[in-house]
DNA sequence: TTATATGCAAACGCTTTGCATCACG
DNA sequence: CGTGATGCAAAGCGTTTGCATATAA
């Protein structure tokens, strides 16, 4: 009951992305475009700097404070995560749903899988029974080794 | 079973931090000391610049650069714990334990409390069993009103 | 006496902003 | 057409580093 879908992309081309921003209202540019394939053609979380050595790569010519003007709208979409990495680095991982969730990355490969709630209502609950805190938002982070980069090491 | 403590510092001179310090083999300066008695005199979750400011204050006179050092080394020791604020910020937190546990914040006054593990360690297996990974970390993270912040307002 | 620790200022790296220009709707 | 989007370069900020000096052990 635990994993939301497969790690395998399915949408390569960015267009749930581009659906998001376009129902709330933003206009959609070839740009926009373009930072959504980019979101969309990597497995796993990423950083700024992934994406804008991509465009780099691609010819795609998209600013840097573009590609962060993008992220910052996707976030507050709930279309994709920032996440804190165990080193201190920010990094962002596309969302499957828009519920509540967490994420559990590869720590080699960066590949992510979105995780349901699973027990952490009732943490929460525990938390602040013992404490007497009004928890408003909690945030939940794994980090370890995908099957795949099990293997090979 | 929850928390760990009740939210009331014990230790206002920082005679814990310095004897992690020292017992770590670290040289006992005078800076040193007067770190741990800013870190000591805050309660709850702080940022560097708070401690900076406080030294000023106090006409403590530790640089910048010192704070951030000695932060480091505590925070290898366990005795400090960094946390990423919801708003991508970093700050500390003084840990009452060494062993494994996890934070609960109060977004308006910053007062923290340990908690145990709760029931994480479930959760956690629970993640690996339904996605194959294999976790080596994690962090949670609680947010919310303290009690007494819940009741001035 | 010698390895460590500190202060200071400069360097860094990530992120944001100001502003002129561009283009979606 | 007009408002929102973009690029570019500069500014901001938190954090780290290099180096000369000071100090614990």
């Amino acid at each position: 009951m635990a994993a939301m879908h497969t790690p395998q992309p399915a949408d390569s081309g960015g267009t749930e992305l581009i659906a998001a921003l376009e129902s709330a209202g933003h206009r959609m540019t070839a740009t926009r475009r373009a930072v959504a394939a980019l979101i969309a053609g990597r497995d796993g979380a990423f950083e700024t700097a992934d994406l804008l050595a991509d465009s780099r790569r691609r010819h795609l010519g998209v600013a840097r404070a573009t590609i962060f003007r993008t992220l910052e709208l996707l976030t507050g979409l709930g279309a994709v995560e920032r996440l804190d990495l165990p080193s201190g680095e920010h990094s962002y991982v596309r969302c499957e749903s828009t519920r509540h969730h967490h994420h559990l990355v590869c720590t080699r490969c960066q590949r992510a899988v979105d995780l349901e709630d699973l027990g952490m209502s009732a943490i929460v609950a525990e938390a602040e029974r013992s404490t007497g805190y009004k928890v408003d938002r909690h945030r939940v982070e794994l980090f370890g080794l995908c099957p795949s980069c099990q293997r090979s090491r």
